[in-house]
DNA sequence: ATATAAGCGAGACGGTACGTCCAGTCTTGGT
DNA sequence: ACCAAGACTGGACGTACCGTCTCGCTTATAT
């Protein structure tokens, strides 16, 4: 849909709230009416953007290798490679702003952008449990919106999100922060053997 | 400055993007230019509004008893009960909102609310790691933030926030996900040594 | 159109300067824009409200008996009559401004307003000169100019426009000041051939 | 003072309309209610302008050389010269303004602009009266208003007053426009010997 | 094959708010 | 004691968009 692909344009050239339906419309060389005819807001026409990938989300890649660290932190770096993208920040800004503003594109977010991404963060924590990488008690969607929530905070607070900031994340998610007076031969520390890991 | 009492309340009535500087100046019964004389935006009116304290952020309380889970927990349980109050989840999403809008006033929240908030979390954990309590190689900072994070993101994705969650999100910052004392095996440590673990 | 119609009203209450674009639209009960849609000042709403008749115009009546003299009167009375009603002279002040104002409308008043009224004047001028009632060496443009001049200052000047001034104007413009057929000896004549007559 | 240089010079950059009291006090280096203590509006600061001669108006002479119609020529040339200088239609299209917006200033200007131009014309046309050149039963004053209104009306509808229209003008006043049906002989045509006199 | 209608571009419309300018009043601080 | 400086309430300016509403002009079916 031409509407859609205008809406990108202007969203970059103008960030979200400068953005107007009229200039959506006039760029898209369509009817005001037409819009309104298929979105019930502005939000609601870059929520569908990015769903149909016109706008191409900060997207991740999760895979997995069967080492759990290794995998997240590869995750972590596509996301804090997708958001280094011109627009990037921006846009995900956008998005909350969105949100935010809209429930229902909330709603619509939560579900079909994070459906797709969160979803295979999720499986792949499933995995990690299964592994018996991870503590079976853990709640894994509480994990994953952790996650994400320290790259969103990060950005909006408009900090830079670099790599090592990640590295920091992904070791308070993975190891926890309490120091364990139980486990003082360090087993599990010699077996962290990547020593920038807290950089 | 009635202003910020007029914007407060309208706030409260009418959501941020539906706020305009022409109501509060009526409602405040002020002249519109003077609104303009002592803020550029919106934005910097509610920020102003939150700093000076009129509108009182969903505010905390942190203590120190020594026994850092339990004062973390009593922490996350009065942000929960502040978000709880009528407008409290609207205006964290206000400002939200605010901050993503304009990078002036995003500074000035992470300067002045945080600065406040988030210096009485990161000197809670100075003290327990002080104590031994926290892992000394642990970015405190980050901590706050992942912590912060997950309470924002859950408040953003408009999904309730609760004292359960928020029991679970401070299960997974203090322990870790990781399985690490009942593993002693290193059984998944071999793949450690994946050359390309943290590209 | 409803926006002439209130402009009428407005300028019957408040006079020219204090009419403004936005009452007239919230008094017509339409928007703002639609007024700078199709016109470009205030001084172009009341122009066309009087070219189109909404304001009716301190109209007059001209008509042609054959006796110049009694025509004339008759006119010029019609004239006063007009004048007299209430706002009349206060409407003829607001178009006196509103030409000053604007050039644009100068030219629409002097061609659309003159031209049905002045041209009537004209015509009358026109039939008694080829009746040999008006020196045929008479500029008729500058008489009827002079005329309506004569009433236009008065107005201006806040002087009352009554019918025996209007008899003073006319008998000056139809008979001249200068005295002659009681003065054939030419008494000051000989001052006629002054070299600097015409500096 | 300083105030009514100030507005001289932003009448003649802005004109009437755009001409503001807070511009006239920013440009004169002095406060607002300095002007408000002295004027009471913005016509009030013209029309005193022009009568302390700050403003210099479109000042004419009038002099008695005993030769009526020269005279009067020349007065009309002389206004025809000042209303020729740059700004000189303008001034007196503001002046037309000012008066019509305030009755104060109407009066104002009638008694003391006219009280010095008009009155010396009347004199002179008093004169001529002695003298036996003017009809015994005309109104001077209305003879006065009639030249100026003429000259009014022809600055007001923009069209160009030049020397040739002035002349028309003195015709129309000084002959009439009747012709004289008793007074074949052409007694008085031969005395004027301008053969220009109604170009 | 032609009539009917549905969708669309264009854009006028009644409105709301924008951010600016100025009116006219009031207060303050320096001379 | 005066006055420049300027903050204040109020209100109009002219502009940008909002969301609704006709307009004609395609197309695309249904008779």
């Amino acid at each position: 849909m031409a509407a859609l692909e205008a809406a990108r344009d202007l969203l970059v050239e103008l960030g979200y709230e400068a953005l107007s339906i009229e200039a959506i419309a006039t760029r898209a060389g369509i009817g005001k009416q037409t819009i309104y005819r298929w979105w019930r807001s502005k939000a609601a026409i870059i929520v569908e953007a990015v769903l149909e990938g016109i706008i191409d989300p900060p997207g991740s890649v999760i895979i997995d290798t069967g080492h759990l660290r290794a995998d997240l932190e590869r995750w972590l770096d596509s996301v804090v490679a997708a958001l280094a993208r011109p627009g990037g920040e921006a846009l995900l800004r956008a998005l909350a702003v969105a949100g935010a503003s809209d429930p229902a594109a909330t709603r619509a977010l939560t579900e079909g952008l994070s459906g797709a991404e969160q979803e295979a963060l999720l499986n792949r924590l499933r995995a990690g449990r299964q592994a018996g990488q991870i503590r079976a008690d853990v709640d894994l969607k509480t994990t994953a919106d952790t996650l994400t929530g320290a790259v969103v905070v990060t950005v909006l607070s408009r900090a830079p999100l670099t790599t090592e900031r990640a590295r920091k994340v992904l070791d308070v998610v993975l190891n926890g922060i309490e120091s364990k007076p139980t486990d003082l031969t360090g087993s599990d520390r010699g077996l962290d053997s990547h020593p920038d890991a807290r950089l």
